[in-house]
RNA sequence: GGGCGGAUAGCUCAGUUGGGAGAGCGCCAGCCUUACAAGCUGGAUGUCGGGGGUUCGAACCCCUCUCCGCCCA
């Protein structure tokens, strides 16, 4: 027997409750070994010490519908849960933690330091993962997963060390990204460009031997002390006679020879560009093309180099732009300054402006990993959805670069490469070696670089299931089902997890990669703790609960567009949880000793509303099922809601009242169709809410089972009838007409009205809309009775004309006789615009004929309904 | 400079084989109506960014312009 529900939902109280229950009874936990169909998502891994914010809960929240319609739609469902260690990141956090206590990393050293990391990690680590936890996440959290397990460990380093046997990772010296302030180098990928205002500094140089100048101009003068030539176009009438010849670098004093190349963009500042090989990535290549020197004038620190001369060694290079800036101005060298807006490379963690910078690093061949990762999306054995990331996939793999995967840094998997002290041979294995293969010797040491942290997340979908042991956990989930995340990190991690998931593991990592929204606040700006204006998903789900946010999120999360969320639109939501909440507690207020288990609406004795809802309740489960197949998540938030609010708590609860209070008869009918919605629809909402949903199942079937486990509703055909719903529509239009005239008319809800209800033609019609005057009657608080053939009119009534039906109001004494007439003509008015467009539409021979039969019929079809109903209202203005 | 997305009610947004424009919030009016005032009932609201074209018919297809966002160089 059902239990009543509290008066209040406390949404904090329950979610705690569920929580603990679901992961104790390991209603969530996959199996390697089952019959049923697998279906599996891996976590895109928070940062392991990060906290949850508005993204994470999108983003969780969408893989959760998913999981949870699946797991009760009989899969063999696994969410594979886990976290990243985020090198940069967190090496930043703990670095900014000791300089707290004036602690510097590099006087504690590289083992101390990582030791606080761990530290950091086991006090931390715990955080964002409970807070997945109270967003409902039914992750297997039995096989959490941290990229820097031994597991995951192992497999970084085979895939390491076969692709460097392979040839596809190299060590070299080549232009990268440097952040000075993170002290490392960055992937091409990791730079932001960011528009800022800057200069454009034209400089003279002087020709060797002349008077003459050469004038160049930079954005950088502070890399001019780096120069190594001078490059102009060989069509450049201006400087055709200067190629070949030397300039004098200012200040540094250097002769510099003047270069052709076509690389040159004549119209581009003065047409003479300056060459910095070790500081410009274009300036770079120019550099090897032409066998330039690599002068390195700015340090990895950020400051200028012994090698920019001992005026600058050690300044700071913005100090040393606007100190070279003075002096070429006081040597009169400086042509003349302009503004000048450009984009400068800043490092994703910090920041801080990045330098480009000659260094010796490691990278990934990444072409022939490529070509297979676009050929997969390309034959469609991996989907996009929507498709239109697809473009923006293959347009990065076909411009690709090689993978610089070597970090400065001691937070991340060490690069399992050693070099001998003695002879200096590079090993690269699995186990760490004793000696040196070469020589024998014990002098090796290993190289301190770490690799880059997505290095490992590409290796994600494979590593938590255990590759590369063949485990009975890979065989049966991989090839995972879907990736669910934005579209950010499309070429950070989705692409890289393609190209190593076919290289490792044989397959694609995924069949379809489904990319959502970025939330952004109110205005449609990221959010930022800098900007203050970050929604807080832990503060609104303990303000209005997991649930609320949950529904919202998946309200809003259109595809192809972004989300923007404020505190007021969670409010609404809120609020249909609460109407949940309470729909639920009057449905069990009346079927408090009614037997859940033996509802049964296969009876003969069904009154037109209960066929109704269970036509629309089975339209719903149709739809809600389609639009999560499809990831159209605020289609299945919208469909439940109008169910749930508009058809099933302002319609059919209301109907049913009489029945239940047994005013009318028909109760048991009533109660056991209520009790099969009201199952039906905590199983629809439980991937969208599971918290209240568990809790209101819990006491709808106290015997049952959990309701994470029940199985997802199945549409039943047989169930919808659109007969029965046409015939609904009129008694819920009648209704409606009544209420209008009500308002309209100002006549106070307390009165209760008389009404004649006249039904002229359809006999069949006439006999459903009798038997339903008793809800007519509760839900229009009226008086009513059909008006039979040769009866008369009432006088002094307003009339309201749905379909076939005729409503008189019986206003004797209440209302102006003005205003009753006005109204009416109001309603005649707007029915004559009605029917001048269709008559306009339908005299028309060209659509007669070309539109499609069916359409005309339709249109033909409401010109006679407007028609009828004009008339109607004519004659009850005239005998009024 | 190249690419992608967007412009629909006051606000946020739905709207696919082209067939009389929708939701939520907000607004106006009226209500304690035995589940719910976080609620109930009724109501108002649109040159679907501008212009042109295709079509019997365009929010939707084509061209063009304007504005806004994002990504890449």
């Amino acid at each position: 027997m059902p239990k009543e529900l509290a008066k209040r939902y406390e949404p904090v109280e329950v979610e705690k409750k569920w929580n603990e229950k679901w992961i104790e009874s390991g209603v969530f936990a996959a199996s390697d070994t089952s019959d049923k169909k697998p279906f599996t998502i891996v976590i895109p891994p928070p940062n392991v010490t990060g906290a949850l914010h508005i993204g994470h809960a999108l983003n969780n929240t969408l893989q959760d519908i998913l999981i949870r319609y699946k797991r009760m739609d009989g899969f063999n469902t696994l969410w594979m849960p886990g976290t990243d260690h985020a090198g940069i990141a967190t090496q930043n956090v703990v670095e900014r933690r000791l300089m707290e206590e004036k602690i510097d990393r590099r006087s504690l050293g590289r083992e101390k330091f990582i030791e606080r990391v761990w530290e950091w990690k086991a006090q931390s680590g715990g955080t964002i993962v409970n807070q997945l936890k109270s967003l409902g996440a039914s992750c297997d959290w039995s096989r959490e997963r941290f990229t820097m397990d031994e597991g995951l460990s192992k497999a970084v380093r085979k895939v390491f060390v076969s692709l460097y046997d392979e040839g596809l990772i190299y060590q070299g010296e080549y232009m990268i990204n440097w952040c000075p302030r993170c002290h490392t180098a960055l992937s091409d990928l990791e730079v932001e460009h960011q528009e800022r205002d800057g200069r454009m500094w034209h400089i003279r140089y002087q020709v060797e031997g002349t008077d003459d100048t050469l004038t160049i101009a930079t954005t950088r003068p502070e890399t001019m002390l780096g120069d190594s030539a001078v490059a102009v176009h060989p069509d450049d009438e201006r400087y055709k006679r200067l190629i070949g010849k030397k300039v004098v670098l200012p200040i540094a004093g250097r002769k510099i020879p003047v270069i052709a190349d076509e690389y040159v963009d004549r119209e581009f500042g003065s047409g003479a560009l300056k060459i910095t090989p070790s500081h410009d990535p274009n300036d770079f290549v120019l550099g090897e093309k032409h066998k330039l020197e690599n002068i390195k004038v700015i340090a990895d620190d950020g400051t200028m180099s012994a090698q920019a001369g001992e005026r600058f060694a050690g300044l700071d290079r913005f100090v040393a732009r606007k100190d070279i800036v003075d002096q070429l101005e006081r040597l009169g060298l400086l042509d003349r300054v302009e503004d000048h807006r450009h984009a400068v490379g800043t490092c994703y963690r910090c920041h801080t402006v990045v330098e480009p910078n000659v260094s010796k690093q490691w990278f990934v061949k990444i072409a022939p990993l490529a070509e297979p990762a676009v050929k997969a999306v390309e034959d469609g054995r991996i989907r996009f959805v929507p498709s239109n990331w697809e473009n923006l996939y293959f347009e990065w793999m076909r411009n690709i670069r090689d993978w610089c995967i070597s970090r400065q840094i001691w937070w991340g998997h060490r690069i399992p490469a050693w070099t001998c002290g003695e002879c200096g041979e590079l090993m690269v294995s699995e186990e760490d070696p004793t000696r040196c293969t070469k020589c024998q010797s014990h002098n090796i040491e290993q190289e301190t670089d770490v690799l880059d942290t997505w290095f490992s997340s590409a290796l994600w979908p494979f590593s938590t299931l255990g590759w590369p042991e063949k485990t009975d956990a890979l065989k049966t989930f991989y090839p995972t089902s879907v990736l669910v995340t934005s579209f950010d990190i499309i070429f950070f991690w989705v692409a890289r997890m393609i190209m190593m998931g076919l290289k490792f593991a044989g397959d694609v990592p995924f069949r379809e990669v489904y990319i959502h929204a970025l939330v952004r606040d109110a205005e449609g700006k990221k959010m930022s703790k800098s900007k203050g204006n970050v929604v807080d998903p832990l503060e609104i789900m303990s303000q209005y609960g997991s649930d609320s946010l949950r529904m919202t999120l998946a309200a809003f999360a259109a595809q192809g567009r972004d989300i923007k969320l404020s505190k007021e639109r969670i409010e609404g939501y809120r609020n249909f949880t609460n109407k949940l909440w309470n729909a639920s507690r009057f449905a069990l207020l009346h079927l408090k000793n009614f037997d859940m288990d033996s509802a049964d609406i296969n009876r003969d004795d069904l009154d037109l509303a209960d066929k109704w809802i269970l036509s629309r309740l089975n339209k719903t489960i149709g739809a809600t099922r389609k639009s999560i197949d499809d990831y159209k998540f605020n289609d299945t938030a919208h469909v439940l809601y109008q169910f749930i609010w508009r058809e099933f708590c302002d319609w059919y609860l209301e109907m049913i009242k009489p029945r239940l209070t047994g005013d009318e008869p028909g109760g048991e009918a009533a109660k056991h169709v209520l009790a099969h919605i009201l199952k039906n629809t905590l199983c629809l909402l439980q991937p969208i809410m599971p918290f209240i949903t568990e809790e209101i199942w819990e006491k709808v079937v106290p015997s049952g089972g959990m309701l994470a486990t029940q199985p997802y509703p199945k549409a039943d055909d047989r169930l919808v009838d659109d007969v029965v719903e046409k015939d609904m529509t009129t008694i819920m239009d009648t209704t409606t007409a009544i209420r209008n005239i009500r308002g309209e008319l100002g006549i106070k809800p307390s009165i209760t009205l008389d009404v004649m209800i006249l039904v002229r033609e359809d006999q069949a019609l006439k006999e459903i809309v009798a038997r339903q005057i008793p809800f007519i009657n509760k839900l229009a608080k009226v008086t009513s009775a059909i008006l039979e053939k040769g009866e008369d009119k009432p006088k002094h009534a307003a009339a309201g004309v749905v379909g076939g039906v005729e409503v008189f109001v019986g206003l004797e004494g209440m209302v102006d006789e003005g205003d009753r007439k006005a109204k009416a003509e109001k309603e005649l008015a707007s029915m004559e615009k009605e029917i001048v467009f269709f008559r306009k539409k339908l005299s028309n021979a060209k659509f007669v004929e070309n539109a499609p039969q069916e359409i005309v019929e339709k249109n033909r079809a409401k010109l006679k309904e407007y028609e009828t109903r004009a008339a109607k209202l004519r004659s009850h203005i005239m005998s009024a």
